[in-house]
DNA sequence: CTGGTCACCTGGAAGC
DNA sequence: TGCTTCCAGGTGACCA
């Protein structure tokens, strides 16, 4: 479910929360994630949460001697409680701070929590993965340079974290509309002149998302516990046949890479 | 190294 | 109503 907005937005709801708290205990009530929780993570109490920091869609808590290192994957959330909260059934994980919790709620299981010693960009998960959209490195030059031999539709270039991070499958679909480019074109083929208003569509597509709280979809629950947030209406994501906002023919839906692109004929050429 | 496919897991919606 | 099928925001592992 989280694409970056989505994990920024947590990020940034987290940290003024947690920062500077002691860690009072850990709760494993299903280490089955996408890897098995190791056990380092549950002796955890005792550090204190220096921050957190965020790189491709992976969270980094910073306890001083090492980093947690948490993932969303497709159905994950995390809230942070009062302590004693009635966990519900899918509330796998806790990170005991005193008189609050911050819990993760993974219903499909494909999230991650690890712990790491060495700096995380170390970690084999964190050591191959691309650039960040919003940074300023991300820029036409290197999208350009980037995609010159690369043999996929852009869409599912987008969509590579060793080559872009945290552009996941609406998001793509969404930022290749904005810059009128078909997602079936062929990498290799964008012009100079489609990654300098690629880039730009990308930024604006994450940024908005991000101001708007992240694209609410149905699981995702903001970090303070609040519910609903706004729902972003997306230019073609999940729209096939509904008429294209800009120019009303009917939105197409495919698929690349076993995952549903949606985009407009007549805009995206 | 690259690109294509599969796997992991649960729940909601659509179809019959 | 109840059962079956399809689909979903991610991404590592494996294969040719």
């Amino acid at each position: 479910m989280p694409e970056l907005p989505e994990v920024e937005v947590t990020r940034r709801g987290l940290e003024p929360q947690l920062a500077g708290r002691v860690i009072s205990g850990v709760a494993v009530r299903e280490a089955r994630l996408r890897w098995r929780i190791p056990r380092e993570v549950r002796l955890l109490a005792g550090r204190t949460v220096r921050g957190i920091a965020r790189r491709a869609k992976y969270l980094l808590v910073d306890l001083g001697d090492g980093h947690l290192i948490l993932h969303l994957g497709m159905s994950g959330s995390l809230r942070v409680l009062a302590a004693g909260s009635a966990p519900g059934k899918h509330d796998h994980f806790d990170l005991e701070l005193g008189d609050r919790v911050l819990r993760l709620r993974d219903p499909r299981r494909f999230g991650a929590v690890l712990w790491t010693a060495a700096p995380p960009q170390t970690h084999r998960l964190l050591a191959h993965l691309g650039v960040e959209p919003l940074s300023r490195a991300f820029n036409a030059r290197r999208l350009h340079e980037l995609t010159r031999g690369a043999n996929v539709s852009i869409k599912q270039f987008l969509m590579d974290g060793k080559r872009i991070v945290g552009v996941g499958n609406i998001y793509a679909s969404e930022s290749l509309f904005r810059a009128g480019i078909d997602p079936r074109k062929a990498s290799r083929k964008l012009s100079v002149e489609e990654a300098k208003r690629l880039v730009p569509a990308i930024k604006r597509t994450l940024l908005a998302a991000i101001r708007a709280g992240g694209s609410s979809l149905r699981d995702f629950v903001g970090s303070d516990g609040a519910s609903g947030y706004f729902q972003q209406r997306h230019w073609v994501y999940d729209r096939a046949g509904q008429p294209c906002r800009r120019c009303r023919a009917p939105i197409r839906r495919i698929v690349q890479g076993q995952r549903a692109t949606y985009y407009c004929p007549s805009c995206q050429k």
